[in-house]
DNA sequence: GATTAAACGATATTGCATTGTCAACAGCAA
DNA sequence: TTGCTGTTGACAATGCAATATCGTTTAATC
């Protein structure tokens, strides 16, 4: 049977209230803020068994390990800002891409990453990488 | 000094010549057409080289190792089958995608990857996993 | 052809994300 | 409360891509 723990709700609701996906050590970082003395391997072993349950999704990005985010019905893509590395939803799409496959090809499903700098690094002054501590990957 | 070695031309024209980027282990195999005793370090030191050297460019896609593929100029991006896992280029894109980021997002480059099923996959009659030897990862 | 150092093949090692182990802990039902 | 067992924390172990090591091979030069 399947117990309700201050780790595994901690976890839960650091995913659902981040709106954004999050590395394992960023679901750590946040789930400690209620749970200090929480390890990694909680988050591994909790995230896995979110993920099967259905509560959380998985969203890999190019050379980046996995990330994990509250489970959405709506198609979505994501951006990463180039200075504090941190993942956000995007939630448009530019349509159709079935036609930019090669002609034999079938298309199922696509992804779409978009590269820039986020909201807060957009708006600080200088050239230099912030939040380094919050670029986690 | 550099010099020229049958392993590194071997790996060089396989390359370029497969028009599509291709794992160390593709690229294994298809040296390995030209020098069969070639071992996997020699991909990478060579590899490394080349990338270094601006001739061949990296390729990564959401959850696969580095991929490699001749340098090109032009933007371009990348299909995935599903069924052999192999990469094949898509020299079309869906445009403009600055205005798809959040307010006060701005927007540098993107990534884009198609998924389905490749020209002779979808030829292919069933639905059962083929090429299975040339699924490299 | 002899010389020399870059490059090679085989294999050991590293780096790192993830998983396994196990004693201690803590939900939950009785 | 107690007992049972799922869960946790600490840390060892694993898996795997990539790199380093080292004795041998070989391209480039003389």
């Amino acid at each position: 049977m399947e117990r309700s723990t201050r780790q595994r709700s901690a976890i839960r609701s650091a995913i659902e209230a981040a709106g954004r996906p999050l590395s394992t050590q960023e679901v750590l970082d946040a789930a400690q803020a209620e749970v200090p003395a929480m390890g990694m391997a909680t988050v591994y072993r909790n995230v896995k068994l979110l993920v099967d349950a259905g509560e959380i999704a998985v969203v890999t990005l190019p050379g980046e390990s996995p990330r994990y985010e509250a489970a959405q019905h709506a198609h979505h893509h994501h951006f990463q800002c180039d200075l504090c590395r941190r993942v956000f939803d995007v939630h448009a799409c530019p349509g159709d891409l079935t036609n930019l496959a090669p002609p034999g090809f079938t298309v199922s499903h696509h992804e779409l990453t978009l590269y820039g700098e986020c909201g807060e690094c957009a708006a600080l002054p200088k050239k230099r990488a912030r939040r380094s501590s919050a670029a986690t990957r």
